[in-house]
DNA sequence: CCGGTTTGTGACGAAGTGTAACCGCGTCCG
DNA sequence: CGGACGCGGTTACACTTCGTCACAAACCGG
């Protein structure tokens, strides 16, 4: 399961029991929980009524194995946002995944709290709540909305391989669809403010296949 | 199935085709529509893209005989909140439309009391109860009342993107029509108020396609 | 009713964004 | 070795979204 959502461009953990997921919620802001109500240790559905009473709400989606309506019901009245029986199929899940985190970011319009930070890379400074951009000659330089949130999908990952599904994902909201090259458009931009080439690139990689991977290594501020 | 709901202490209405449906959502507020995808007439998914598409958006549950994931899928990603496949277990539809209900009711919260406090911002100082404005050398700006409301709106819930429908919608408790730009206009008046460059704006900023952000941090007393 | 104030609508221009098209480059495979 | 193919960079252009102006409509206190 973590491998299908991993391929559809969702960050994925995975928590063995009740307590992991605990110590995971502390550390890490989730956006939704896929819980198995068949656990070692604590039972799932008393998870699910502990993040319901817990003070952030965090969605919930209940998979399980039984597929009888008695367990569906009282995760439903337990508050879980959905549940699927397994064996699932995959592009459902996905589905439901999906349409249970458009309908929270909908809710709370905050899926991504803003990052409060200032980060640091290669001599640039990105102001996140100002979002500016000042370059190694503290010189501003003036982003777009779009290019401003690309970057900024950047630096909160660098290291790392995105897709283009994710980026989109993170930057518009939306998924792709069939030949869509808005992220190459937009990347396109925002190395030229950057004023990175790139084919000799030392801000973004481009991972032929993969995706785009931000080089730099960044401090926070 | 009216029945049943009805027992629950639901009001239901039934509509035998899609126009019943308009008409019956233009004369009263629906908090949730049960959608069989087998009707005569217009199509369900279709009567389903609509609703999405609508200017309010009203809650949906796809009904459907079909038990098959295509349906499910597509119900899904056409934005239905939930789906329930016939024959369906009475209280489980019950537990699911009250599932949704209690969503949708977070989501909005409409009930707002008038705030009592006072808010500053930036050097600004917004006093609610007496709905004056002072700017950061202490000056009172005038504001009229739909300034005032949008501002008291944006101080109210700051660091959120507020969407024009939402704003709309406290500031003059209606819908939007297709193309209003009255918020725009409202909020480019209160811009040039708070002293604010929509090109460089610190104080409300834009975020395209999506709304408006108070960037502020603000202080209640 | 009257004059001033506030608000909504339409129009226009500027900016931002997505799509299609072209090109270059590397890879694959015969 | 060479051509086909796929991927990604870039450009051009159409389209959308937004800011603002001007004017009309609605409102409001005498």
């Amino acid at each position: 399961m973590d491998g299908l959502l991993t391929r559809e461009g969702f960050d994925v953990a995975t928590c063995a029991r009740g307590e992991e997921l605990d110590r995971l919620l502390e550390r890490r802001r989730v956006d939704l929980v896929l819980l198995d109500l068949m656990l070692p240790g604590e039972d799932g559905l008393s998870i699910c009524r502990r993040l319901r009473n817990a003070p952030v709400q965090t969605p919930v989606i209940m998979v399980t194995a039984k597929g009888d309506d008695i367990d569906r019901i009282l995760g439903l009245e337990l508050g879980a946002d959905d549940y699927v029986a397994k064996p699932f199929n995959p592009r459902e899940l996905v589905a439901r995944v999906r349409a249970v985190l458009r309908r929270t970011r909908e809710a709370h319009s905050t899926a991504r709290p803003m990052p409060r930070e200032t980060y640091r890379f290669g001599g640039w400074t990105l102001d996140a709540p100002a979002r500016r951009l000042t370059d190694p000659q503290d010189e501003e330089v003036e982003l777009t909305g779009g290019e401003f949130d690309l970057l900024l999908a950047f630096v909160t990952h660098p290291q790392r391989v995105l897709t283009r599904e994710q980026l989109l994902d993170w930057t518009r909201g939306r998924d792709a669809t069939p030949f869509d090259r808005t992220i190459d458009v937009q990347l396109s931009r925002l190395r030229r403010k950057l004023r990175d080439d790139f084919r000799a690139p030392t801000v973004i990689r481009t991972i032929r296949g993969g995706g785009y991977l931000f080089a730099l290594p960044v401090a926070k501020s």
